[in-house]
DNA sequence: AAAAATAATTAGAATCTTCTTAGAAACAAG
DNA sequence: CTTGTTTCTAAGAAGATTCTAATTATTTTT
């Protein structure tokens, strides 16, 4: 379904090809570059996913490349694989821009788990949380109930859709154009005061018997929801 | 400015204090909880912006409050940090959803490197544009808020829309007819002096008590913002 | 050095924004 | 149809902001 696309750049060949295979059969699509220039144009010419980058490799060394690397794209994860494992390698592989350090000879399955952990994050397609939450207040988007502490507190539907605006632009300031387009599905400006009424209701149950606030104004600009103000 | 808050969950009082004051040498802002019941509620009252995580904790283990976290949040960075390095306990832990995996004993270096490449990822970088700078001035578009050197600025808001003109035309000279027409969107000369006494409103706050000026008159002509007379 | 022009400062009036409440209108359920 | 709930309008109070206008200060010109 998702073809992440692999790079390994790696002068063993046959550790290589070993890594390819493996992968390959975890599902992703997987090239090899056997130096450091290669690696470096190949790169320059295939979206890739992820690079797993040895650091003794001809021409130019793993740092290097990562740090060229560096200079045009900061997003890419980049997993350093290497013998080489003093604390002072690591760091200069980290301070070179790596995302990871994996020392050989290593578990197959632990480089699998890490390879995993940097997709998952840059792929936007994380479930985003049904549950919203802001110190003890609790949204929860699936039932249509909210607590704070453990005490429930019933919000009527346009409450909850205000509240959930809120927490998913949580410590970001919000206009009153924003929140009525959003909240009301109204372009216009239409004079209503409606915004008030709502965030005086959603205060006198969420915030009036409790600390902290969580809902607060910037005169002449709007509203926004944060445990503390900005 | 940007405080990041992390939480570590270890039961070894010692190791946890060291870590929490290296961290914050660091420049982080850092908790501590003893045990995994004492992590997860402050998890949930707090938002953090990563965890340092114990595996053999009281009551209830990384593993497992690793998992709790992950019912409710797959965004949060978990680091886990333990002595059990075998493979498959690294396993274990990636499989409950930590993102990576640190051994004890560590180089606190390491630890860190490992903690700054999860946070650079975490906060997709505010768009620099959003922040107008002049010297150790600060105007946020987003936020709408000011700070100088480390102070916090209120404007309102007009105040601020006539420190946006200035920052976005930073070092040129504008005249009284730019300025009006552009903050008070008015084209023609009513004969007011509205600017003046805006101009004598921002000096108050964002002049008077620091150097080096900003706001600068010339003579006829008009106004201009710079760290410098030109 | 005096006069004229321009700018800075201040007080307070006018206006605007926000909060709050009451009750009317719309809606839903029995 | 009645009743209870939710949504919304409208209006007043409190307070913050915006602006006018008068005074004082500074700079330029004569």
């Amino acid at each position: 379904m998702f073809d992440k696309h692999l790079l390994i750049v790696e002068d063993e060949q046959r550790l290589a090809e070993i890594l390819q295979k493996q992968l390959e059969e975890s599902g992703f699509k997987v090239d090899i570059a056997n130096d450091g220039y290669v690696g470096k144009r190949m790169i320059e010419q295939q979206d890739y996913d992820l690079i797993v980058l040895d650091i003794n490799l001809p021409l130019m060394n793993g740092y290097e490349l990562c740090k060229e690397i560096r200079k045009t794209n900061n997003k890419i994860p980049i997993i350093m694989l290497t013998a080489l494992g003093t604390p002072d390698n690591k760091l200069i592989g980290f301070e070179a821009g790596a995302d990871d350090y994996v020392l050989k000879p290593f578990d197959f399955r632990e480089l699998l788990a890490r390879i995993n952990v940097f997709l998952k994050r840059s792929n936007p397609t994380i479930s985003p949380s049904k549950i919203l939450k802001i110190a003890d207040f609790e949204l929860n988007l699936e039932t249509k109930t909210a607590t704070r502490g453990n005490i429930k507190i019933e919000l009527t539907s346009k409450e909850f859709s205000l509240m959930e605006t809120f927490l998913k632009n949580k410590g970001k300031l919000l206009s009153r154009e924003y929140i009525i387009e959003k909240v009301w599905d109204l372009d216009f400006e239409t004079g209503t005061n409606i915004i008030d009424v709502y965030v005086n209701y959603l205060r006198k149950k969420i915030d009036r018997d409790f600390e902290p606030k969580l809902i607060h104004t910037k005169y002449g600009f709007g509203f926004y929801c944060s445990e503390n103000e900005i």
